[in-house]
DNA sequence: GGAAATGTTTACCG
DNA sequence: CCGGTAAACATTTC
């Protein structure tokens, strides 16, 4: 489930909690939790400081005082969560960092610890180690901007988009055009913007386009307020708490109800190899 | 009991 | 380049 927002959620949520923290211990629980591209081991994070954490699209990474990033990926299930040590492991953790704050000696009695936990159900999701020279860490550099990066293309974008010759959903999705758009947040970007998920990307004007980013944009904002979207208890933010946005949703698991703008029966249609949903009233081909 | 479906990404094949 | 399919996995739902 994590798409945008709820990725950004996690970053809050361990900025919160892990920046300046000290890495003390790790402990691979699963080899799946490692991506094969890791440059290595995951416990060569062992002695780092937590300096940034930091984000594009769904993927996520922690910048440290070394010249390499600890990369994550949720996958559809993964979570971070921080906890005090010794609480009870998660049926699903994979990965379990100690995390130290560094005190002041005078007035520590001694460094507080807690853990920086991994966990996924499903095991989709990853962590890696990867070379940090540039403004992304190498496993990400093939990840277009997303569309809250300052630095986003919007013209150029839209014009890549229009050169497309697949559906506009599937170009949605796709990440290296733009980033951190998942399943969810196409349908509900796609039925703001009145366009069927099957309409030819090259036949949309450039204007409908930019009204989709517009869409997607403003969706993807209100779910960020919102904490993101859950569905079950599978996502939670770092503490622990569950998104609500799923109160919100407009087409994305309505099949069947009515469309909130015209009262048409919301469809769905197996496409790309997954679910879509719409309204075949306000989104024509 | 069993099939289908679930938010992601990647690889492969035609 | 494009699209279809499968695969990696555990769990829930029909």
């Amino acid at each position: 489930m994590p798409e945008l927002p709820e990725v950004e959620t996690v970053r809050l949520g361990l900025e919160r909690w892990c920046l300046e923290q000290k890495i003390v211990g790790v402990e691979v629980l699963h080899d799946r939790a490692t991506n094969p591209r890791s440059l290595g081991a995951l416990d060569c994070v062992k002695g780092a400081t937590i300096k940034n954490i930091a984000r594009r699209g769904k993927f996520l990474w922690f910048e440290l005082d070394r010249p390499f990033a600890l990369v994550a990926h949720l996958g559809m299930s993964g979570q971070f969560r921080v906890h005090p040590v010794k609480t009870a492991d998660e049926k699903h953790l994979r990965t379990r960092f100690t995390i130290s704050r560094n005190l002041f000696a005078a007035h520590a009695v001694a460094a507080k610890r807690q853990e920086l936990r991994f966990i996924d159900q499903r095991t989709f999701g990853w962590l890696a180690i990867s070379e940090l020279t540039g403004e992304v860490p190498e496993l990400v550099s093939g990840i277009a901007r997303d569309i809250f990066d300052p630095n986003f293309e919007r013209v150029e974008v839209i014009a890549k988009f229009r050169k497309r010759k697949t559906e506009i959903k599937r170009a949605l999705l796709d990440q290296n055009l733009m980033s951190g758009v998942g399943n969810i947040y196409a349908d509900e970007s796609l039925w703001r913007a009145k366009i069927h998920p099957e309409s030819m990307a090259s036949a949309l004007s450039a204007g409908k386009i930019n009204s989709l980013l517009d869409c997607a944009a403003l969706v993807m904002s209100q779910a960020l307020v919102e904490g993101g979207t859950s569905f079950d208890s599978l996502y939670t933010n770092v503490t622990g708490q569950s998104g609500y946005f799923e109160h919100s949703l407009s087409a994305y698991g309505r099949e069947g109800e009515p469309c909130p703008r015209c009262a048409h029966q919301i469809c769905r249609i197996r496409f790309a190899n997954r679910s879509s949903h719409f309204c075949p009233n306000c989104q024509r081909k």
